[in-house]
DNA sequence: GTGATGACGGTTT
DNA sequence: TAAACCGCCATCA
């Protein structure tokens, strides 16, 4: 295709890489992508995601937690829907900090507990 | 080539 | 806590 932008793929892979019922921020993937700071780019690679891949979008949020489109929008309420149906619950257009996914953290705190 | 825009992020008021 | 401000980078007029 003519708009192969090598990078886009690269962000689809590392939302593919979110667990179910668990959310990342655009900063993260883009640093897990080896894009650090361009959050922008994979807001804009998700709008360019085929169908096909079956991206998780909406797993990918700010990184207050806050879902990227405005309250009440169309797309917010398809997200909150479909987070919901994961069992990701929602505080108005808020996630909990407890659903946020977190590869590395997670083993670090998982070592200091133990 | 310049300026404006955006599915963002971090800091400051 | 919420809103405003600035910075960042790719795309578009």
């Amino acid at each position: 295709m003519t708009t192969t932008h090598p990078s886009y793929a690269r962000i689809w892979h590392t939302v593919l890489q979110i667990p179910l019922g668990k959310v990342a921020s655009y900063g993260q993937i883009a640093d897990l992508a080896g894009l650090p700071g361009r959050a922008r780019l994979v807001g804009k690679a998700l709008g360019y995601a085929p169908p096909e891949l079956a991206v998780p979008w909406h797993r990918v949020l700010r990184s207050d937690c806050s879902l990227a489109f405005p309250a009440g929008s169309a797309m917010a309420l398809r997200q909150r829907e479909l987070l919901q149906s994961e069992g990701v619950l929602l505080n108005n257009n808020r996630v909990r900090k407890n659903d946020l996914w977190q590869p590395d953290l997670m083993e670090l705190l998982f070592k200091l507990k133990y």
